[in-house]
DNA sequence: CGTGTAAGGAATTCTGACACG
DNA sequence: CGTGTAAGGAATTCTGACACG
């Protein structure tokens, strides 16, 4: 019991509208961000987009990275090189944040 | 990073369609056991039924045992017990496994 | 580039009911 | 009792496109 927790997460089963409400994101924007090939969902029989909650965090870091003002071809980038700790984005993050700082107090996750 | 494993497992996010396609129950069935007070979907804004990954095992644990010719009302009964082990269903099913088997393996309301 | 929106259609879900048994 | 189904409506999702910037 219990050796299938990991596969909750994995399992594509939340519509697209479910998705919307957990990242907040807007319908629109999820499925720009599929075409940009940054998440993969599964497709009904009809054709209806299935997401798992794997898919719903990816989303949310994604969201991060495009108010950080990275755009989305350079997050493909980083999920083709497996997504590294210290990467491009995550460099040019640290130096923008001074700047955002200062001006507004704007809060990132480090 | 993964305190919420678990959390995964009971978030209701699932449309009655998907569980449907997960379960191999109709919808019809899925409704009539929510009716009958065996699972507790939540709802969207607008009242669509959402489920968690619990509730589907839940089902196919109740499709069993209606196959055993258990009444909900009895499953019902199990479920506000907190679902021992070893409680009256799964005694009287292992007295009547041996009649019905004997017979023709017939699921009967007992 | 990223995202909003109106557009029209197709599929989903909901409830209450009749049916069989 | 448990489940199928037709019924009508309301909400969901889909795609391709125009718009702004």
């Amino acid at each position: 019991m219990g050796y299938q927790e990991t596969s909750y997460k994995d399992k594509k089963v939340i519509s697209i509208g479910v998705v919307s409400e957990l990242t907040g994101l807007s319908e629109r924007q999820i499925r720009y961000y599929e075409e940009r090939g940054l998440i993969f969902p599964e497709r009904s029989d009809r054709g209806n987009r299935k997401y798992s909650f794997s898919d719903v965090e990816s989303l949310m870091e994604i969201a991060n990275k495009i108010e950080d003002g990275v755009q989305t071809f350079e997050i493909r980038q980083e999920i083709k090189r497996g997504n590294k700790k210290e990467d491009q984005r995550s460099i040019r993050k640290k130096m923008l944040k001074g700047q955002l700082n200062a001006q507004f107090g704007i809060q990132q996750n480090e």
